[in-house]
DNA sequence: AATCTCACG
DNA sequence: ACGTACGTGAGATTA
């Protein structure tokens, strides 16, 4: 360990900032100034620091001064697209961060960022220095040595991956040494960097003649032998002058003047109250945390805030603050032992470790109906307060609320979050909630939720909340019986995994098990990811006829699961009164669904044979049953409403079954043809429509070529031709107002649709489509909750509520009102809404989940 | 902490 | 020329 050598990491900065700044959906300072291709810049920068614990860090800038273009450097490069306005603000604010930080620019008129690179990592080796040169451009590929690696940075889908290239790593890449990358770019070009390479030469072609003839030299050596194709020959003969020069352009240059000694570059990472203004000034609060930044002693501006009032008067203090207030705001700690009060002059801190029965006194006064209050997550607050057996009328807005509908999108709804956003100053507790009640609600009006507010989402909070309270009685024997049952299976399939692999292995690694299917046994491999193969139940599927290994991996894989997730996970979340009690959150999805946790009951199994035994041992209490009921074909109704397409229409009025009509009108053939296999497609299809379908996609998830795939897809839309034209609207909509909504005016930002990676924005275009849809499903099923609630309250009060699964609504009741509960939740979920296209909710009746579904 | 896999609608 | 369906949460492994 002794004698490893230094390393160094030193960044193209360039070419980093470059993939932040397409890849990253767009982010401003709060003063407005873009920010997205800094934050990614020390966000990859950050996430490599923790990989790598390099001794020392440097940036390369290039400085495109036309005067000073190096004689070299031809004029190709002037035909490189502009950088965007947007970014090119960001390169100084990028500078002075790093100055600030003290990290080493180095920039060199009239030199690529390339030959800075491989005259760094020159010396670095000459020095015996280890380098890590990270960039955006496969081109460095060719510096990779022992000493030198390259650190590829790539986005997908908004999202930065960073590779570490060694020499094995490349080779097993691209088949070739690292000096090869530049015989590959002759031949191929890079449209990039305009290195034309020889036309009609791809990377497949380039990749396929490099290994057959090892370099650029020797394909054109072997130009006549036969082993080259007539028409490759006439492209390489005529190209040949063109891959001269790329050869050229491609190699990186080592004797750049730049005199750089790897020393220099050493560094860590120092607060400095520079660096704390300067992440201030951007925006860049997460850095200040993680980074434990502090201000410079006196430049603390402590903003106007109210007195508090604390201690053992406080209780009293607090209740004569609230009885002559019109209105307070309130929030309060996890477990409900501490209170903060504000009504606009003082915040009073209570807490029962001082207040004691002053303490109760004042619960019981704040949390009556008539004490208009405003809260922060009030449905979490209810929770609590009906754990307590006190009231949760009286509430009359929710910021968190406030926040997630204005932007749904946004990961963050604290209070910090929301004030610095709305109010422009950071402020915390019930004093952010009052300020922030005096703007949110102007803007749910603004943005035209007001009704989905009050009407939705608020009157929402105090049935989620009972549901958390009553919880799913669980049947703990049923469920450690199957425990057990599976331990042994696993434990079976495992022993003859392991003989039929020839070693032991885990085979709950993904690891292990690449290694052992593809490299010991051979098997056929697919993907490759950074660590392996991968080995999800698609690719292993495909590979079951091949080695009777495969079915059982996917035995072992199914009963792993069940077991840990399940029938191990689900007992200890159940509570002292035998039930489990999910927590739904209401401000975290992008479409207005809601979200199930700790432990999530939106996903227990039911698809598979041996997975729906779960659902046997969710159960009614001793004389009781459960009422389940869910919509048939939510989203698919709605889109036919929404869009008016005729067809889709009829086809839901007709009342025959929709997906085998859809097989019979895209495939045309009659209704009583209509084959299971052929109907399972049409079914695909549809969800595919839903979702914001690819021929590629469809064809994997089907079967079929991609192809026929599309055909498909083509003779949907004409077939619905009202569907083609409301995907269109919509995203030519979407485009131009920047959001989508829902039927209720539920909002979602589309960033993605402004990004110039076409990943990005392709996406943006699947959600665009698919938002609208499942969002409105979301609306309708909220409003049908408050109305099944209600009405099971004046009617039916012994029934409750207990969950939500997305388009399901489960009850449990006394048996002798089951078929009158099923009636409420029937009729209830079906006139939610009166739409041009019925809603059909199917009931049942039983004593467990299984029974009733 | 990130990655992979997989459960649900 | 590219990488692929929409929305979630949780457990095991890896680093």
């Amino acid at each position: 360990m002794g004698d490893t050598a230094k390393k160094i990491m030193i960044l193209d900065g360039n070419s980093i900032v470059n993939r932040a700044f397409f890849g990253i959906r767009m982010l401003n300072a709060p003063d407005g100034t873009p920010t997205n291709g800094v934050y990614g810049f020390i966000a990859i920068l950050q996430r490599l620091l923790e990989l790598e614990h390099p001794d020392g860090v440097c940036v390369t800038f290039d400085v495109h001064a036309p005067t000073f273009r190096h004689e070299m450097s031809p004029a190709y490069k002037a035909t490189r697209k502009p950088m965007p306005e947007e970014l090119r603000t960001q390169i100084p604010l990028l500078k002075e961060l790093l100055d600030a930080m003290g990290i080493r620019r180095y920039e060199l008129a009239g030199w690529e960022a390339d030959d800075l690179l491989g005259t760094m990592a020159a010396v670095c080796e000459r020095t015996g220095w280890d380098c890590r040169l990270v960039t955006g451009d496969k081109d460095a590929f060719q510096l990779i040595t022992d000493a030198t690696h390259v650190i590829h940075i790539k986005t997908r889908m908004g999202q930065t991956e960073t590779v570490e290239y060694d020499p094995a790593r490349f080779r097993e890449e691209y088949g070739l040494e690292p000096p090869g990358m530049v015989d590959l770019k002759a031949l191929m070009g890079d449209s990039s960097d305009n290195i034309p390479g020889v036309p009609g030469i791809g990377e497949k072609s380039a990749l396929d003649l490099l290994h057959r003839f090892g370099t650029l030299d020797g394909v054109y050596e072997h130009i006549e032998d036969e082993a080259i194709k007539a028409g490759q020959r006439k492209k390489l003969t005529e190209g040949a002058q063109s891959a001269r020069l790329s050869y050229t352009l491609a190699t990186i240059r080592r004797d750049a003047p730049i005199g750089f000694d790897p020393a220099d570059a050493l560094w860590a990472l120092r607060s400095s109250g520079a660096l704390y203004d300067m992440c201030r000034r951007l925006g860049f609060g997460r850095f200040i945390e993680r980074w434990g930044l502090e201000p410079d002693e006196g430049g603390k501006t402590a903003a106007a805030a109210l007195p508090h009032v604390r201690g053992g008067s406080s209780a009293a203090a607090a209740m004569e603050a609230v009885r002559a207030a019109e209105l307070v705001a309130v929030v309060c700690t996890e477990e409900l032992d501490g209170l903060s009060l504000c009504d606009g002059k003082t915040v009073y801190d209570v807490s029962w470790a001082d207040g004691g029965e002053g303490y109760n006194e004042l619960l019981r006064l704040v949390f009556s109906r008539d004490v208009p209050k405003v809260g922060h997550h009030v449905k979490e607050l209810m929770s609590l307060l009906l754990a307590e057996g006190l009231d949760t009328g009286g509430f009359v807005f929710d910021t968190a609320l406030a926040g997630y509908l204005l932007d749904a999108i946004a990961s963050d709804h604290s209070l910090p979050r929301l004030s610095m956003k709305y109010l422009g100053r950071e402020m915390d507790g019930a004093e952010a909630v009052l300020a922030l009640y005096a703007v949110l609600p102007e803007k749910l009006e603004e943005l035209g939720m007001h009704e989905l507010y009050y009407r939705i989402e608020l009157p929402l909070c105090p049935v989620l909340a009972e549901m958390e309270q009553a919880g799913f009685l669980a049947d703990r024997k049923a469920l450690y019986d199957f425990g057990q049952e599976l331990t042994v299976g696993i434990a079976e399939i495992q022993e003859r995994i392991w003989e039929l692999a020839g070693c032991q292995f885990n085979p709950n690694s993904p690891k292990q098990l690449g290694d052992i299917l593809f490299e010991r046994l051979g098997l056929p491999g697919g993907k490759r990811y950074a660590r392996g193969w991968s080995t999800n139940a698609d690719v292993l599927e495909r590979l079951r006829e091949k080695h009777p290994i495969v079915g059982l991996v996917l035995e072992y894989r199914e009963m792993a699961k069940l077991k840990s997730t399940y029938t191990d996970g689900l007992q200890k979340a159940i509570g002292p009164d035998g039930r489990i009690h999910t927590t739904f959150q209401m401000t975290v999805t992008d479409t207005g669904r809601l979200s199930s946790r700790d432990p999530n009951l939106q996903n227990i199994p039911v698809r598979r044979k041996l997975g729906a035994g779960i659902r046997r041992m969710f159960v009614a209490g001793p004389g009781n049953v459960l009422v389940d009921a869910d919509y048939s074909q939510i989203e698919l109704r709605l889109l036919a409403h929404i869009s008016g397409d005729e067809a889709m229409r009829e086809a839901f009025l007709s009342g025959e079954d929709f997906h085998a009509v859809t097989a019979s009108q895209v495939f045309g053939i009659p209704l009583e043809e209509v084959t299971h296999e052929i109907r399972g497609r049409a079914k695909a299809v549809n969800f595919g429509i839903v979702y914001g379908i690819s021929a590629f996609s469809l064809a994997q998830d089907i079967g079929v070529s991609q192809a026929e795939a599309k055909e498909y897809i083509e003779a949907y839309l004409t077939k619905f031709h009202g569907i083609r034209e409301y995907m269109e609207t919509t995203i030519a909509q979407a485009k131009e107002r920047g959001y989508v909504t829902t039927l209720f005016g539920r909002r979602r930002a589309m960033p993605e649709l402004t990004a110039s990676n076409y990943n990005l924005r392709a996406f943006g275009e699947r959600v665009a489509r698919n938002m609208p849809i499942q969002g409105t499903a979301a609306d309708v099923i909220k409003l049908a909750m408050i109305r099944v609630h209600d009405r099971l309250a004046r009617e039916l009060p012994e029934a409750k509520l207990l969950l939500q699964v997305h388009d399901e609504l489960i009850v449990e009741c006394p048996a002798a009102l089951g078929e009158q509960a099923a009636a409420i939740l029937k009729e209830e979920m079906e006139h939610t809404v009166e739409y041009s296209v019925p809603l059909i909710a199917d009931a049942g009746i039983g004593k467990s989940w299984a029974d009733a579904h």
